[in-house]
DNA sequence: ATTGAATCACACGTAACGTGTTGTTTTATA
DNA sequence: TATAAAACAACACGTTACGTGTGATTCAAT
């Protein structure tokens, strides 16, 4: 049995929190004193638990209300639930860092900014990830979605080096001709990061090229931008011309 | 330059929310129409961009006001610390991971919640990582801190559960005598967890060793309790009488 | 029994916007 | 170039999740 304080001082929970989520009925202490002091028990203490749990996981109060009331879910379910969003923070934290690596790459390989990517860094810090790639939803499906997340996800800072340097390469060549040997030689060196990436799943790789063809350059595909992405084109053109 | 809407169509935030940031100054839009319409150039996109990241790590309105106002740092600076802090928010997120995923082994194993791992919990969920590794300053020195951190952060799931399990089985066998064979294989189990987990580096043990008999129980060490540690003091003890 | 600390109930204050309204400006279309 | 539709500005009021008092009451230790 805990009174307010104690409970206080042992969770790091104010006195005045623990007192309105009694006021909104979010905690109610499960006994009294006669003179009319609160005390908690360990039930009370489980519901705590839970309910900071889900604040930190940004829900109202109201919303962890119906939650932690609705659900008749045992300990063994919420912990898997916040398991779960605990592991998508992840994700999302990963995808940040990703992306200001990127940025910082950007800014020393290229002396410029990319400001699709800060728009999508921007979004990652106020977004859920899933709501962020809801825009690819139309040429990707769920499984290609999440082996792309997971494939960012596992990519190394010297990884994301090579891919920012072989896309710069290009970048600063966008005017030689496709035919040439140099165009060839730059876009075989694309193709080998491709390759490293996404290994040999063509259908993903279809995929994914259409994607890219329709959508306004991302964070998922950074820093391709349409300018890249006709010169490779074209080049495959070419290819296929002389064929 | 972006009119107050494409700037909330492309970053996701909304026009309240610039509107707000104009009128106290955090965000002053550096042009306006001759009708009055705001108009937001790439210097302010970084601003923005700057503002939600340390929204994101916790600071008021009113500090960030002061912290982009004063400081002069360029933008590889800011990405850098936004770097830094999306890691350290990594390794907090790993530790919660860990830490419910312990909890969910107890339940497993034990049949029963640890309410002391619950409050560390709860405190992770509030706290900085620095904070929690605070109590542990007396006992060990910042590169033993580290490492400890990081063994934490790599102890994968089968790891974990084997930790686990040697630990409950001690738990359910802490009446039995110290001199016993089993008492011997039980620790024993336990050393070769510990092996696994921080190698042979005397010192750190040492410390480790000294850190658990000073502390109550704590998310790092979970989940070894007083009476685990006096069970394995007492077989060390009775060990060092045969010889 | 006393007294200092803890607690209660209540009130007002605050941050960071959301939501709604009205009048004005911009943009798209005919 | 006229006009309707869309976007915007400026203002007001509402909301969430508490913080910060305040005086009265209860609890715990001496």
């Amino acid at each position: 049995m805990y009174t307010i304080g104690k409970l206080s001082k042992n969770t790091g929970v104010t006195v005045r929190t623990l007192d309105y989520y009694d006021e909104i009925g979010l905690i109610n202490p499960s006994s009294k004193t006669d003179g009319g002091h609160r005390l908690y028990n360990e039930d009370d203490v489980m519901r705590l638990e839970r309910v900071l749990a889900l604040k930190y996981m940004g829900f109202s109060l109201e919303q962890i209300k119906d939650i932690v009331n609705s659900s008749t879910s045992t300990w063994q379910q919420s912990i898997q639930q916040q398991l779960e969003m605990i592991r998508r923070e992840q994700e999302r934290l990963k995808m940040l860092e990703q992306a200001l690596t990127g940025v910082s790459f950007s800014i020393e390989f290229e002396g410029e900014i990319n400001w699709s990517i800060i728009f999508n860094i921007i979004q990652l810090y106020q977004q859920d990830v899933e709501d962020i790639f809801q825009q690819y939803k139309d040429y990707l499906n769920n499984d290609e979605m999440r082996k792309i997340i997971e494939m960012d996800a596992q990519m190394s800072k010297e990884d994301m080096k090579e891919w920012m340097e072989a896309i710069s390469d290009i970048k600063n060549n966008l005017e030689i001709d496709p035919g040439s040997e140099k165009a060839q030689h730059l876009v075989k060196r694309w193709l080998n990061q491709v390759e490293k990436m996404f290994g040999n799943d063509e259908e993903l790789l279809g995929d994914m090229w259409n994607a890219l063809q329709n959508l306004k350059e991302g964070i998922v595909f950074y820093p391709m931008d349409k300018d890249v992405i006709h010169f490779i084109e074209r080049v495959f053109l070419t290819k296929e011309e002389l064929k």
